[in-house]
DNA sequence: TAGCTTTCTTAACATAGGTCAATCTTTCCC
DNA sequence: GGGAAAGATTGACCTATGTTAAGAAAGCTA
């Protein structure tokens, strides 16, 4: 939780009473790898905070392929955002790729800290804008990057997640096979 | 401006105060189409609000090729938001397609609005979840669906816009070359 | 309306990446 | 430590999309 305190302190003042009631509604745990969190169909009424480990999030196309969205390290924030703002059931699921620690929120409860203290309003307004251009960036790479190019970027934005969770997730996420993933790490290493 | 302001009123109070300030920034123009309102390498200082017409945006790759980010069409914001929010100079271009009616903002201007009157963060937080939702399903679609299907969804989002604007800015949105377009569409007239 | 210019289509061929299947390697339990 | 399960690699072949080039159609504008 200290981590998080920190995050939003970093960014604007937080009042006492705003960081006891974040407290209150939160519960820290761990998770074991494996652990599903968020399950395509079902309701979503969870997000969470990542303080150590790496969950991921992913689509279930209609072939039962998995596609990755996103994957969720130290200091990120994870749920089904698509769901959660469209009021729908989850599209996604959420996964926990190694046993990490997480604090969990109640959406509506985190959601309304906003009109509870608007002081927290640009915090959050600056996480959307670095998500949103994020995601810019992800969709621009993805329209001129070949496959090869876009492994490279994505190890050096998740320098240390490579080694902890298998290829195929990393060549879900870059929208290619595992094959073709294997392929290009034999190009590489062979140069 | 009226639709501006209505846009706004539709989602949150709007005080006089308020209002008039927006209107003191703003300046109405019409862009005749192929004019160029921010060019790749410049310093973005402006936000555009399309009243009637069609702009898009877009990346120059370094072969030269344009790779189409966003289109905008009436009651949408554009400009380059990678450059403004990492203080760079653009790496998009932003240009008109048609003949259109735009509102245009000074960056810093319009954005220290919502420190002047933080009544309007929740605005901007509403118009920021719906952007990220709508790349984050872009993202999704660009992971699992063919070329054709993305043509199709596409057709869906933007029903006006294909009758005005070159097939080749579509391709470019969809990450295609301008012949492989082409084809799908003599593929779905055949059927 | 003629004659540019821009846009769209089509064809032949090339290539990145997908599919399927076999095998090898690593990890993890019992 | 041995054996199963999970993950990674490799090969042969396939397919969607890219490339290049040519020509047809559509739009402008004089």
């Amino acid at each position: 939780m200290k981590e998080l305190i920190k995050k939003i302190k970093d960014s604007i003042p937080l009042s006492k009473e705003a960081e006891e009631y974040l407290f209150s509604i939160s519960n820290e745990r761990t998770v074991p790898k494996g652990s599903v969190l968020i399950r395509q169909g079902r309701p979503v009424d969870m997000v969470f905070f990542v303080t150590d480990g790496c969950l991921r999030s992913f689509f279930i196309d209609r072939h039962g392929k998995e596609h990755t969205l996103h994957f969720a390290i130290r200091n990120n924030w994870i749920s089904d955002y698509i769901a959660i703002h469209s009021n729908e059931s989850a599209t996604l699921t959420v996964e926990c790729l190694t046993e990490s620690s997480i604090i969990e929120f109640d959406t509506e409860k985190i959601y309304g800290m906003l009109t509870m203290f608007p002081e927290l309003e640009p915090f959050q307004r600056a996480n959307l804008e670095r998500l949103f251009i994020s995601l810019q960036k992800r969709i621009i790479n993805q329209l001129h990057l070949s496959a090869a190019e876009r492994y490279d970027l994505f190890l050096e934005e998740y320098p240390d997640v490579e080694q902890h969770i298998p290829n195929y997730h990393i060549a879900s996420y870059l929208g290619i096979t595992q094959e073709s993933l294997s392929r290009i790490r034999a190009n590489k290493s062979r140069t």
